[in-house]
DNA sequence: TTGAAAGCGCTAACAC
DNA sequence: GTGTTAGCGCTTTCAA
């Protein structure tokens, strides 16, 4: 086999013209059932295999979704990512992926490339500090529909899928502030970012609920939200003899650290302090004591948005509006801020 | 901006040929510095966006590497593709991902799709059952270079970068019998698969090597390797007072599993049945008592075999043999396996 | 060092 | 229903 069979070669076989192959092969209603099935059949014999990037070419679309993550290897991106891939697939996108590593510098790099393959769509959680906003602006401006996921920006007016942060982490704190009229330590990721914004005024409303008073009893601390930096924290603030009684972690991996910090140091969780995370990592649940946290539906934030960006690209003029789709996240309440147990 | 900036859009403003613009934009030696200059300002000036599509399909090659997984969200997979992702880049290239859920007609599909959209090679870590093998043979006869990581089919001869599985689960393995003589329970996943028959062929030999009989002392157990399968499993044996002292699972979530029933039921670790796991995950370390289990390369496997596939993808006369690259990994001893502290 | 011209494989407007 | 024709935007001989 030197060289790859195109429609060409099948409609000379066949005595016929190449359009009429192409058309036979896409199922085209105005072609002879007749006709359909010989194309066909020549096709699987001589081991057609259609070539996208002339498709592609020709009709000015790559059929090629590109998604862009801080970290691939995060779990709930990975997950999200997931449910984007499969939802993509069924609809016959291909998805290409790149990690922003938090730099929004190589974040632009990625778009461009993506913007140079000629993506129909973009589906993106963004870096949260630097320029990729005017950049994001300037591909909606060519056409090429932005949405996002998990992370936005309040100042680009397009679809997003969002989980219900503000809603949930107000559940959250107000079932731990339930069970506690002491001092709570928040650690979160950075404040700039919508999520995290999102979750402190959830804890701040819960807060004033209860009528306390946040500048005494709460605390909140920005940090990288990692495994080893939060036990290391929570360690120091032990040592320096500072007190609090709940610990807000916005999520797992800074949960298990701070619990760890405070097994070691003796205290009992949750009498001495009740500890609880964010994303349901599936380890939260083995810790002893088990963690309190949230469940995040990312696989159907995946399918959500794609859902959306793909009806956007298939019909770009129906699509006149853009809408905020929130996705119910639910608390998981476990051993480690139950009290009364 | 109603029509996006071509070649020959600069060539005419600058009232030359589309030709030399570009050769310019190429860098190509053939160009006069000073023409060049004049393309790229222009270039610049009008917001030239090159048409990968075009240039694709003209040289009749994507800048598309295909990988294909069986869960994308499994933290190993999404933290390979990570370093896959970060070399591509590097040189140039897309990626685009699929996950094939462990089911080789849904592998097929997706192959098929790259087919089509002209990957220029296949990075793959292949379902274990069913008829892709035939399929991934006929893409080698295709010219589309297919390379393994860390499955891989005996069958195929390609390039192919694996984990030290055997060595390092026969390292393991002696850790463990140097502590006990007791029996042993392996969790293991599906045995075609080549990491798995590695791994218990390491096991047999750590065995053979003591001298120890392994029709009574060893036990193997085809499970899925999920946290509470796992868990449910340990239980029933110990309700079944099935007599054991040492369980050896080949990934982290079984091991986490197994000793949370063995700890439900009031045993101590590793006093009473040592516990290892595999692929460290991040929380392995956290558990009570740690778990001992194997740091496995992921990032790096990602970049080595991108770097070999490129390389192929660049200079196909080349390479003319196939090569198996086994990656180190490296044992991680925790209390969970520690009898003697 | 640059220009002219052909063509990658496909689709779609138009004609019959 | 089918054929004709004209590109999509780029690269790459070949010629000058």
């Amino acid at each position: 086999m030197s060289k790859a069979t195109t429609i060409h070669d099948i409609a000379k076989r066949l005595s016929i013209n190449s359009s009429t192959v192409s058309r036979a092969l896409n199922n085209d209603d105005r072609v002879a059932a007749k006709t359909k099935a010989r194309v066909q059949a020549m096709a699987e014999q001589m081991n057609y295999q259609p070539n996208q990037l002339a498709a592609n070419l020709r009709k000015q679309r790559s059929n090629t979704i590109g998604v862009v993550v801080p970290y691939l290897s995060r779990h709930f991106f990975s997950t999200v990512i997931a449910g984007i891939e499969e939802q993509a697939h069924q609809h016959g996108f291909n998805v290409i992926i790149c990690q922003s590593k938090e730099e929004s510098e190589r974040e632009i790099k990625n778009l461009e490339t993506m913007l140079h393959s000629r993506v129909d769509g973009i589906l993106i959680s963004p870096t949260l500090a630097g320029d990729n906003l005017a950049f994001l602006s300037s591909m909606m401006d060519r056409k090429i529909p932005v949405y996002f996921f998990d992370r936005h920006f309040d100042e680009m007016d397009t679809t997003r899928v969002l989980m219900n942060d503000q809603a949930i982490a107000e559940e959250m704190c107000d079932h731990l502030l339930q069970q506690s009229s002491g001092s709570m330590r928040v650690l979160t990721g950075p404040i700039q970012a919508s999520i995290y914004r999102a979750r402190i005024q959830g804890i701040l409303n819960s807060f004033r609920k209860h009528g306390l008073n946040t500048e005494e009893k709460l605390h909140i601390e920005e940090v990288p939200l990692t495994l080893d930096k939060s036990q290391e924290l929570v360690k120091q603030w032990i040592q320096r003899q500072e007190s609090f009684d709940m610990l807000f972690c916005m999520n797992d991996m800074a949960a298990l650290g701070g619990l760890q910090a405070l097994l070691d140091a003796g205290y009992q969780v949750p009498q001495d302090c009740m500890v609880v995370g964010f994303s349901n990592e599936p380890v939260s649940k083995l810790m002893h004591p088990a963690i309190t946290t949230v469940h995040q539906p990312a696989v159907a934030m995946g399918k959500v948005v794609t859902k959306k960006l793909i009806q956007h690209i298939e019909e770009p003029e129906s699509i006149t509006y853009s809408e905020t789709t929130i996705l119910k996240s639910k608390l998981i309440i476990r051993a480690s801020s139950l009290r009364n147990e």
